[in-house]
DNA sequence: TCGAATTCCGTTTTT
DNA sequence: CGGAATTCGA
């Protein structure tokens, strides 16, 4: 496919990619090999003399940068080019310029519950209250703040109300707290590194130097910080060259920023635009689908979808009694498709969200089929892989006072809580840090004799590790796994102990990978690339069992077979993506971003009936199927025991009238109407689905309910 | 101080 | 319904 795609370019087109000085945007579909461009460009510059070493690639995830590496060392291009994600970019620019960024290099990088503790420290020391202002509400608005570039004294100079201020409080003693235990949090990355590369000309002109390429792959989903990263990276020499589909944004949520792409054109105006609409992945019916789904987005430049493959291929929608009979129809037909010879790792499931994995294991586990769910989150989320951790984090950074508190007793040694309030409260008295405070435990006041033996049997058993912090993390990781009396813990609490301490081997093989593959092992470079981590990189596709897996996740991805399921109202588009017309688009991009990861089959379902919470409630189809082709309208049967299939491949039959007992009359956003149990509500939006019709409310007593008209019995007020 | 019991809490998506 | 955080009793 690679010569294929480099066929298909028209020679100045080909030109571009290969040699182009200046800026460059490849604005293309799924499936027509934007990232092969990007990895041609890297082989083609290193072939015409450019060194690798100044040439720097910027991909989505980690695993996205590792498959570059592979692609481009296949083409010869072996080593040398930077291949990272901007998060591990700004963690080596931030390691480099610590100094100029005022921060110590061994940093910490803290994730959300990190982050959750510092805040709720924040909080109790504004004296907040939490129900007033809901923490995970705060952390998501400094999220925003910094990935706009506005720090802590700059929000507090724009903030008006009472509302902002307390929030500018709360911010800066945050920032305040994260300084002081030398931690950043995932945003903070991107915004001292951004804002560092603006404002210090040196560091600027270093950096330009050094990597005179800049390529970065899914520009669509770039946050304003990564935005002005990149065009400060890029402003003397002005090789930037962008790829991107804007139907594939997902992350707006996130602070993506879908302008980022639409300006770049502005932004460079002598940009070479190359439009790429082939697609060399999907059959004809699932592009012909994706087409008509995405054509329902407004927002959005049309864009043509080329199908080059001309086999055929199988789409089909079906609709299922309730989850378990959904899960285990796609676990039947994995079954099938394996039998048929085809490999697990051609396969895969997507859903919207995590909880929705759990049906679907149920079925594979029950036919006994072999999946992997691509969560590797979850690996670094287990508390004993968060307590080894927190002890190479304590070494690497003793102002990490995070760590040491879910380590200082862990295993139990006796310092309990009310020892350990002591100790903070000296701390914070006398601008120590926990780590130091506790060394000097001989001045906190109200200690007992007994106390204060364990606590300097603590220090000095982590003074007897820190000799061993340079060097191979793995022999370090383990050691501090035996002598802290973590493994023998563990050992002694039965079959799950034995589990968690094959986890805690398989972290210290993969420390071990880390030291063989590093140029210079050294334990706080290993925290720091492993804190980047995330859900895709976890995926093995080597391994060759089915992939279970969230459409985010999938996003990048390609599959022969593809499944997705929950198409339910309120699921896809999920309830509370429901606010307004820019949320529901960005639902319907990723459903499309699902559908067009297919490159043979494609199967869509849904469930008539979902639990939640515990309760099976009835579901409502979601618009999208409706939007993938008039085929697919039609009634959805009561109670049918017999799954409904409905497919493209099918001849095609008149289109059924919809059933409809009493056809109300259609109803408009803004009109008032009353339901029996709700009450009076203005309508927010009405879809006109015929008999399956839905209508979405804002009620007077504050709740936002999606109906299916035909069981809402609304009157008109 | 620690483990067991109990409440209560909540369900997007992730670098 | 299931997990996490918090409280309770020893």
């Amino acid at each position: 496919m690679d010569e294929a795609l480099l066929e298909r370019l028209t020679p100045s087109q080909r030109r571009a990619v290969c040699h182009r000085k200046g800026p460059l945007l490849v604005l293309a579909g799924p499936g027509s090999g934007k990232t092969r461009v990007i990895t041609h460009r890297i082989a083609a510059l290193i072939e015409s003399g450019v060194r690798p070493g100044n040439i720097c690639a910027i991909t989505f995830t980690n695993k996205a940068a590792e498959e570059m590496r592979q692609r481009a060392a296949a083409l010869g291009a072996s080593g040398g080019a930077h291949i990272s994600t901007f998060h591990s970019l700004c963690v080596r620019i931030l390691r480099r310029y610590a100094v100029a960024v005022g921060i110590g290099p061994n940093f910490s990088v803290y994730d959300e519950s990190d982050q959750m503790r510092c805040l709720k420290e924040a909080l109790h020391d504004c004296d907040i209250d939490t129900t007033s202002l809901p923490p995970g509400r705060v952390l998501e608005a400094i999220s925003t703040l910094k990935s706009k570039l506005i720090d802590a004294e700059a929000f507090k100079l724009q903030a008006e109300d009472f509302f902002t201020r307390t929030l500018a409080k709360v911010y800066a003693r945050y920032q305040k707290i994260l300084t002081e235990h030398n931690g950043l949090d995932f945003d903070d990355l991107l915004m001292k590194a951004a804002l560092l590369v603006e404002n210090d000309t040196t560091v600027r002109q270093e950096l330009s130097d050094r990597f005179q390429y800049l390529l970065i792959d899914e520009y669509q989903d770039t946050n304003h910080a990564q935005y002005r990263l990149a065009k400060a990276m890029a402003s003397s020499h002005r090789n930037i060259c962008a790829t991107g589909d804007p139907d594939q944004s997902i992350y707006r949520w996130r602070g993506a920023d879908i302008r980022n792409i639409l300006a770049f054109e502005k932004d460079w105006p002598d940009a070479v635009i190359i439009k790429l609409e082939e697609n060399f992945r999907s059959t004809a019916a699932i592009l012909e689908a994706a087409d008509k789904l995405i054509a329902c987005n407004r927002h959005r430049k049309q864009k043509n979808l080329v199908p080059v493959r001309t086999q055929e291929g199988r789409f089909s929608v079906d609709g299922y009694e309730d989850e378990a009979r959904e899960a285990d129809a796609v676990a039947q037909r994995v079954q099938e498709l394996l039998a048929q010879g085809v490999s697990g790792r051609d396969i895969a499931v997507f859903y919207r969200i995590n909880a929705m994995s759990r049906a679907l294991e149920e079925a594979f586990i029950r036919r006994r089929v072999a999946y992997q769910v691509v969560r590797g989150v979850e690996f670094y989320n287990r508390k004993e892989i968060r307590d080894l951790l927190a002890y190479l984090k304590v070494l690497a950074n003793p102002a990490d006072d995070v760590a040491l508190q879910r380590i200082i007793n862990a295993p139990a040694r006796g310092i309990g809580k009310v020892t350990l309030d002591k100790i903070a409260d000296h701390a914070s008295r006398s601008g120590l840090t926990l780590f130091a405070a506790v060394r000097s435990a001989n001045e906190v006041p109200g200690l007992t004799g007994g106390v204060k033996e364990k606590l300097a049997e603590f220090v000095k058993m982590m003074t007897s590790f820190a000799g061993q912090i340079e060097g191979n993390v793995a022999p370090l990781a383990e050691r501090v796994f035996r002598e802290t009396g973590l493994e023998s813990s563990l050992r002694g609490s039965g079959p799950e102990g034995q589990t968690a301490v094959e986890n805690v081997e398989e972290l210290i093989s993969t420390a071990a990978a880390y030291d063989k593959q590093a140029d210079n092992p050294a334990l706080v470079d290993y925290l720091q690339q492993i804190a980047l981590f995330s859900d895709a990189d976890a995926y093995d596709a080597v391994s060759g069992q089915v992939a279970l897996m969230t459409l985010h996740a999938a996003k990048g991805l390609e599959f022969e077979h593809a499944f997705i399921i929950g198409l339910e109202t309120g699921l896809l588009p999920h309830e509370r993506a429901n606010n307004n017309q820019e949320e529901l688009e960005e639902e319907r991009r990723l459903f499309f971003v699902g559908v067009t990861r297919a490159k043979t089959n494609l199967y869509v379902s849904y469930a008539r009936y979902r639990a939640f919470r515990g309760q099976l409630l009835r579901t409502i189809p979601s618009q999208f199927l409706y939007e993938l082709g008039s085929q697919f309208v039609r009634e959805v049967p009561e109670s049918d025991e017999v799954p409904l299939q409905c497919r493209l491949d099918a001849a095609p039959r008149p289109q059924p009238a919809p059933v409809v007992t009493t056809r109300p009359a259609p109803f408009h956003p803004g009109e008032l109407v009353r339901h029996k149990t709700f009450g009076v509500g203005r309508v927010k939006k009405f879809v006109d689905m015929g008999g399956n019709s839905v209508i979405v409310i804002s009620f007077n007593n504050g709740q936002t309910k999606s109906l299916l008209l035909q069981y809402a019995e609304l009157t008109k007020v």
